[in-house]
DNA sequence: CAATTATTCGTACATCATACGAACAAGCAA
DNA sequence: TTGCTTGTTCGTATGATGTACGAATAATTG
């Protein structure tokens, strides 16, 4: 009979370690990274993680609990690359390089956006969240608003992060099956054709519609950049707005 | 030999109703949204949805070319709730207007955001678009510019949206499952010995790591207004910030 | 060397989306 | 009526997936 219940939490089992692992979590973890790097989050299946790592299926489970364990772990691998090594004494610009970088971080991951929903907090997305109110230091603040300050940013971070997921994900898939961009175009223009839209009919053509599929490698970049711009925009008016209803400076 | 291809796009394939069909689209995607909302989206499987029509499995097959068409009707209905009936005439109030019902329907609809990554883009998200530009027309700006302004708020709205429900979905996972619960607090009181967080350890007990989980009824009413509130605030931000920076009135 | 037990892995099963083609039924033509 | 065409339904089969179970293997210990 278990003394002590086996928890569900990963983060609260430890590594197997007392004899011959012949993997650590860190192994797992970083081949499960590659197969989404390279193939995509839906190619990352229990048996194509130990075909990566030579072994059989079912040796994964020795290691890990359920495969969410390991979706978990590789959360947390990322979210540890939100870290940045040293803060910028300004809050400011504290709070703005950890805004980019977690949008370039998440960009470079797109996948994680998709499966974010159900995301475990583990001990990198501490980190983040320590790091990101160590920003907030200089600040003449109560605790609580600090935590609201953060989470309004945040909020906007992480929703550009996806909106541009989603964008930069439709150009890739319309530049690798030009039948979708097609089909989108069709159906663009015969919804405008019902007059229904009159503003967005303003935009044609090269408007917000039919720019989501970026037609040329050029056009690609331009709206690449152009998010990036937009991000950033709002990046500094949340902030200055911020700054005026919380009395900051 | 098919003189005209078959559209990948469901939105461009007219549904069958030349003779009998059994069903609408409409049916269907209430039946699926029935399922989702009364089971969560992991039951939404077609042999779920079969069964609430009382028909095979592969009867749905006709109506639909996959189920990832179905998926798209249903954000596409859900997306209809977020039309206004109609404007407020002042541009901000209408702006706040659209950012409140769809933060309520994405949150009344928890399964959307989760599967909103490879959403297509269908009519009533045209419409959707429309009537956030329609909001703007008081506005002097160029065109392009209120498409910035509405992809600002957007993204924060979104992102918003996703955070409040993931806090949400873990309040209720911690009411039906105590055993996460507890491990969870183990876990934080774990990582806050280790003296890495002295900030986030300054706001124990009671602080946004234990406050995810709310104990009570109460304390969960409690903090759902608290993340009301706070998206107001954000949203107020992020609008004074854009006047500001794109010189509003 | 024998016993223990940490680690690996083969097999089996349930669930899912869906391809395929047969079965059925409604309308039409003779 | 009878038979043909074609729109609609559904049964069966297949391949992918996560994972439970327990046997097989091998390292360590006594």
């Amino acid at each position: 009979m278990p003394r002590t219940k086996i928890p569900d939490l990963i983060w609260l089992r430890p590594q197997p370690n007392d004899r011959r692992p012949r993997f650590s979590r860190e192994q797992i973890t970083a081949a499960a990274l590659k197969v989404a790097a390279t193939e995509g989050f839906h190619a990352v299946t229990m048996k194509r993680i130990a075909q990566e790592l030579d072994c059989s299926t079912m040796a994964l489970y020795y290691y890990v609990r359920t495969k969410a364990d390991i979706v978990a772990l590789m959360h947390d691998a990322i979210l540890a690359e939100l870290l940045l090594p040293q803060l910028p004494a300004n809050w400011r610009q504290a709070v703005c390089a950890i805004a980019r970088r977690t949008r370039d971080v998440l960009l470079c991951h797109p996948w994680s956006i998709a499966s974010f929903h159900d995301a475990q907090f583990g001990p990198n997305a501490m980190r983040h969240v320590e790091q990101s109110l160590a920003a907030l230091d200089p600040l003449k603040l109560r605790r609580k608003d600090k935590l609201t300050l953060w989470a309004i940013v945040d909020a906007y971070v992480f929703g550009s992060a996806v909106r541009t997921a989603a964008s930069l994900a439709r150009m890739a898939a319309s530049k690798h099956n030009p039948a979708l961009l097609a089909d989108a175009k069709a159906f663009t223009r015969q919804q405008l054709a019902t007059g229904q839209f009159p503003r967005l009919a303003s935009f044609e053509p090269a408007g917000p519609l039919q720019d989501q599929f970026a037609p040329t490698r050029k056009a690609a970049q331009h709206r690449t950049a152009a998010l990036a711009a937009q991000f950033e925009k709002g990046l500094h008016a949340i902030l200055d707005g911020l700054v005026v209803s919380m009395h900051l400076r």
